[in-house]
DNA sequence: GGCCAGGCCCCAG
DNA sequence: CTGGGGCATGGC
């Protein structure tokens, strides 16, 4: 069971990348990435830097049988949407990802972020911005920040700023702990705190509701929740999550 | 042009 | 502890 970059990259898991024709592009590990789906496998053998960001070392094939197993509509979320795997990324890139994604659409974080890595990270490349380090973000006034259309997440940015070395202990916590340290962060509630332990601290047994996956739950699992999916709650969310948005939930 | 978006804060009961 | 209004902004 292969990587599938398409539904990877693009499930709303990272806002990083962008898609030019067949080429999917991102600033990651202070570099260019460029890739496509015909040499991926050749040059992640050789990067360990990005095997790792791939999360191609975990138990996809026997999550997916497992999860298939449970129930026919999610077995059908995962034919349809097969090698999704959930990426680990930069703690911190993630903190302020989520923190933006609060009632608001993939496709204005996504520009969001962007308007971040403009404004306060170093250039890479040719017009190529990485995603700015809690020091160079530290430049940032509130008011800049919601010049820059940040609006009322301004505030909650500058708190994660100042609070990003707690990221540092997430590791040795528990899950259920780790999520209570990170809602000490201003703007960061039981969803965001979910996202950041599944994108990047691959924590399966968080399970992030957002408006999406509680309709899915109410509407297709009534009275279950994450208890369910164990032990692979967090990637069944993200298939249901995916296939809702995309397919608009049709089996 | 109104509704909604990978929610959360804050305040009332 | 639970419920509901308010919040900035742009895509549709």
């Amino acid at each position: 069971m292969d990587i599938n970059l398409e539904q990877t990259l693009f499930c709303g898991q990272s806002f990083a990348w962008t898609k030019t024709g067949s080429l999917y592009e991102a600033v990651l590990f202070g570099r260019c990435i460029r890739l496509d789906e015909q040499s991926f496998a050749s040059v992640v053998a050789d990067d360990p830097e990005l095997a790792a960001y791939f999360d191609m070392d975990w138990e996809y094939a026997k999550a997916q049988s497992y999860l298939s197993s449970l129930d026919p509509y999610l077995a059908s979320c995962i034919t349809r949407y097969e090698g999704l795997h959930l990426l680990n990324q930069d703690p911190w890139e993630v903190l302020i990802s989520f923190l933006l994604s609060q009632n608001n659409n993939i496709k204005r974080i996504r520009s969001m972020y962007q308007t971040l890595c403009r404004a306060f990270g170093s250039e890479v490349g040719t017009q190529k911005f990485a995603f700015p380090s809690p020091q160079q973000l530290e430049m940032a006034t509130e008011a800049e920040l919601r010049a820059l259309g940040m609006g009322f997440r301004a505030p909650y940015l500058l708190d994660a700023i100042r609070c990003h070395a707690l990221l540092d202990e997430i590791p040795n916590l528990s899950t259920e702990k780790a999520a209570t340290h990170l809602m000490t962060i201003k703007g960061v509630g039981p969803k965001v705190a979910a996202c950041i332990l599944v994108f990047a601290f691959h924590r399966m047994d968080a399970f992030p509701l957002d408006t999406w996956m509680l309709k899915v739950m109410k509407s297709r699992y009534p009275g279950k929740d994450a208890s369910f999916f164990e032990p692979y709650a967090a990637l069944a969310q993200q298939y249901l999550f995916h296939a809702e948005r995309l397919g608009g939930g049709v089996v």
